[in-house]
DNA sequence: AAGGATAACTTGTCAGACAATCAGTCATCT
DNA sequence: AGATGACTGATTGTCTGACAAGTTATCCTT
């Protein structure tokens, strides 16, 4: 005899809103029905709505807002939090910063030359392209920005969410040593080559030929800073920015 | 300014509960306190406790039967039911986060064995025998903690304030996959033998070798992980366990 | 135009009530 | 005696209405 499985009511909440996402083609981020909504649509008390509510949001599906409302879970908010909290209180050394990025991104380009696809690949030479022209103009905003830009559609073709945010992450708050690379006599020049080349590689999904590019990107980049401030530190101290 | 963390109160229900738990020095099968006798005792509403018993539920911590009671989760009875469930609706990000750690930690470990201290050393060695005494009481949220006491301390141990910070965010905003690969049948005392290994290669300075060791054992993880899955998913109807 | 009070909407919590389920107890029927 | 069914108490499941607390936009005052 098999026993007769009596399902809870916010179990059967739970698969209602999941379908009301997928019917809605709500994204990442999205603010799902007010638990009020919910329980007008689904004629169900707000107390089991919670509960399904809770459940959803303990295995990650949704993020819940006090005050705000019910939003489909997105990896930005909850993953990396505390990090960016530290990022954004510490000055971090220009060596940590960098070690963290020599880890990372060389892999990123990796795998960025195996899972990128073409839209993906546009992207980047869109990208490529306007860190050229911008470099013509000497913006130097603008010149930064277009790199992060970059750096980030890479990690974006990655097809690794986790990655793709950490990178975003890492970009958003650089330590002002690292944007000062691109200050540094040639390293613009330097960077377009650079980027070029690992563009290149993920074209040709080149895997390891874009790891390696990506290394000597980062250790390029890492070099010329150190030259730069060596020359620039003979006084005792920090170094000024 | 620190924004100050408001706590939702079936969390800290949640924490009582727990803390309740221990202190009653209650076994798997065990009954726990009925949720009037909860809301008398932590003076608050049914709605919250219910929610904190909801969430201890889909955790596979209790198991809550109609009209007789909430019961301690046993070890043979169903238990993997939610984490499967879990598996299922997390697989890329378990399958995301996992990459990540694959290209991070190896790495970490890497650092650590050319800058771990003698009080690293210290530190991970008692963190390595707490997790062996750990293992052996079956208290599984204080073997995920030491396991991830472990993780955090190495990447301590590389002297990079950033990977340390980040190591940090990701055990701690990422519990799912931590938990998950530590409820695999087996993979604790595989834990015991490949921590023991990073650990030595760190004690001996030994980079490639810890590079080598963390590498295998996060590999080993991921797959005992992938192999649960595929063994309670490819039978039809319902998996008997 | 700037800034502050206000109102509307959202989630968080509470209290009390009733329904549904389970496990005994006990009287009743065969 | 043994099976059956009603009753009772405990426990979880659900509902309702209310208020607290956070967020946002608007309107009003200055």
């Amino acid at each position: 005899m098999q026993p007769i499985k009596k399902v809870r009511l916010s179990d059967s909440v739970i698969d209602a809103i999941e379908a009301m996402i997928d019917a809605e083609q709500l994204k990442p981020g999205d603010k799902i029905f007010s638990e009020h909504e919910l329980t007008r649509r689904l004629q169900v008390s707000r107390a089991s709505v919670r509960e399904a509510i809770r459940i959803l949001e303990v295995t990650g599906r949704v993020t819940v807002k006090h005050g705000k409302g019910v939003y489909l879970a997105d990896y930005s908010a909850s993953r990396f939090e505390p990090f960016v909290a530290w990022l954004q209180n510490n000055e971090q050394s220009l060596n940590d910063s960098f070690e963290l990025r020599l880890i990372i991104e060389p892999d990123i380009a990796a795998l960025a030359a195996q899972r990128a696809e073409e839209t993906d690949i546009d992207e980047l030479n869109t990208a490529h392209k306007y860190f050229t022209t911008c470099a013509a103009d000497a913006n130097t905003t603008e010149i930064i920005k277009s790199d992060r830009n970059f750096h980030r559609l890479l990690a974006g073709a990655s097809k690794n969410r986790a990655l793709s945010m950490l990178m975003h992450s890492i970009t958003t708050s650089l330590p002002g040593d690292w944007i000062s690379s691109l200050h540094t006599p040639g390293r613009i020049k330097k960077t377009i080559t650079e980027h070029g080349e690992v563009l290149k590689a993920v074209t040709h999904s080149d895997s390891n030929q874009a790891r390696h590019c990506m290394h000597s990107h980062l250790t390029n980049a890492w070099a010329d800073i150190r030259n730069f401030m060596h020359q620039h530190t003979t006084t005792v101290g920090e170094p000024t920015l």
